[in-house]
DNA sequence: ATCCTAGAAATGTGATCACAAAAATACTTA
DNA sequence: TAAGTATTTTTGTGATCACATTTCTAGGAT
């Protein structure tokens, strides 16, 4: 295996190796610097991270288990490659659980939340200004994060963040071959309707920003953009 | 920490250990046998299982991932309580997914599957009747998993299972209180909604069967339950 | 009796090692 | 030259050990 795109991040005391392991592993994945299909080996990336095999396949695991890696029969481990059709039930599961979470998060909200979600979209609008199309996606999932955690004993959480993860990479990769990606901002709507405490138009918003954009693409430009990603 | 209770588990030749584990593990948690609450320790699952400590953190790893565990701060590993907020959202997430599940099913069911799943039900419904309810339980999940499995790569899946895996320790317990477990049987329903592959009608009665019956419970009788269970 | 503290036991964590399987490489043969 | 085979290397896996932290248990002081 060549050397591993792992970023060094930032390792708050207190956390255990395997926690790093695995934060500093889905970041790569999310960003797509893993290319799907490229396989990983424990003591690569150990060695990447000066650690030891033990606490890196504990992460590997829960990665696994996240649906961000995938486990072949030859045990060796790789980022799942990506197709239409699981593109597709992607976008569409984002869309149900989503929905779900927005609307579960509304009775939470707060003002400082809110201003909270402004001051993250208004990032997000520099980064994508700026074409930093990584840091837009990353902004982007803050801000839906930051909505449905307003509710914090959401038990969907867990799976939409899985969504993200396995969406992530080839959002990562077909950033690096659409001169612009696609953002559609339905963020200002969403707002708008938290305002009014609206849950009904806070879930259209929602699912509007879910589904159109890259998410509402024709099915053959689907396809057309997984194969100039490579996939 | 007392005697694990933990049965064994048929294990198939080349089956590594941490998967074994995990197995194990995941059939306890399912039906209720290691108590919510009550907090596991590494060593002792591996003295049970007569391994090594090594594979039984990966398999924990893997369970925390899925939500069948919770690692608390003091990094104790436990099977987390019931809340009657999170059951309800549970049931509430089992419908939005299942139903998503149900209908991306339709169009691969054959007459083949639709055998197995009546097969599956009738075992079930000698289940209920001489009052085996752990198996009732477990043969109620088998015929749901037969049917969205129809379809082979359903990216829900795992997400269904992982509430599935939420559930069950407190069904489960709630088996030993109440008498009878009220089972809601709509699999006739969605047997005959299939056989005319009418997708909303399965996506109906596949609601109506997670719904019903203890998932529709008035909140105070869910939060009587879970007293009774000790939660 | 209750609370507090010091020692002991138990526990999570991660590095290392040995082993077996898989992959890669080198070598031989047709 | 190409295909097959033997050898070497790489890799995943799981047991073991050492260390730090936590939890439990006595013993003593108030």
């Amino acid at each position: 295996m060549g050397t591993l795109a792992l970023e060094p991040l930032d390792r708050p005391e207190g956390m255990t190796t395997h926690e790093y392991a695995h934060r500093r592993l889905r970041q790569a994945i999310m960003v797509g610097s893993i290319r799907p299909g490229e396989s990983l080996t424990i003591r690569g990336i150990a060695e990447a991270m000066e650690s030891s095999p033990t606490p890196v396949r504990e992460a590997l695991r829960r990665l696994s288990s996240e649906g961000a890696l995938r486990v072949l029969d030859n045990r060796r481990i790789m980022v799942p490659r990506m197709t239409a059709d699981r593109f597709s039930e992607l976008i569409s599961l984002r869309g149900l659980l989503e929905q779900h979470a927005a609307r579960r998060a509304v009775p939470f909200i707060t003002e400082r939340r809110i201003d909270k979600l402004v001051e993250i979209d208004r990032a997000q609008d520099e980064a994508i200004a700026r074409k930093d199309n990584t840091t837009a996606l990353l902004l982007n999932q803050e801000f839906h994060r930051m909505l449905y955690t307003a509710n914090p004993e959401q038990v969907v959480m867990p799976m939409v963040e899985s969504a993200w993860l396995q969406l992530g990479p080839v959002l990562g990769i077909a950033m690096e071959h659409v001169a612009q990606l696609y953002f559609v901002d339905r963020h200002q709507e969403a707002i708008a309707a938290l305002r009014k405490r609206d849950e009904d138009a806070v879930a259209a918003a929602i699912n509007a920003d879910i589904c159109e954009g890259i998410g509402g693409l024709e099915r053959s430009a689907i396809e057309n953009l997984l194969r100039l990603a490579g996939q």
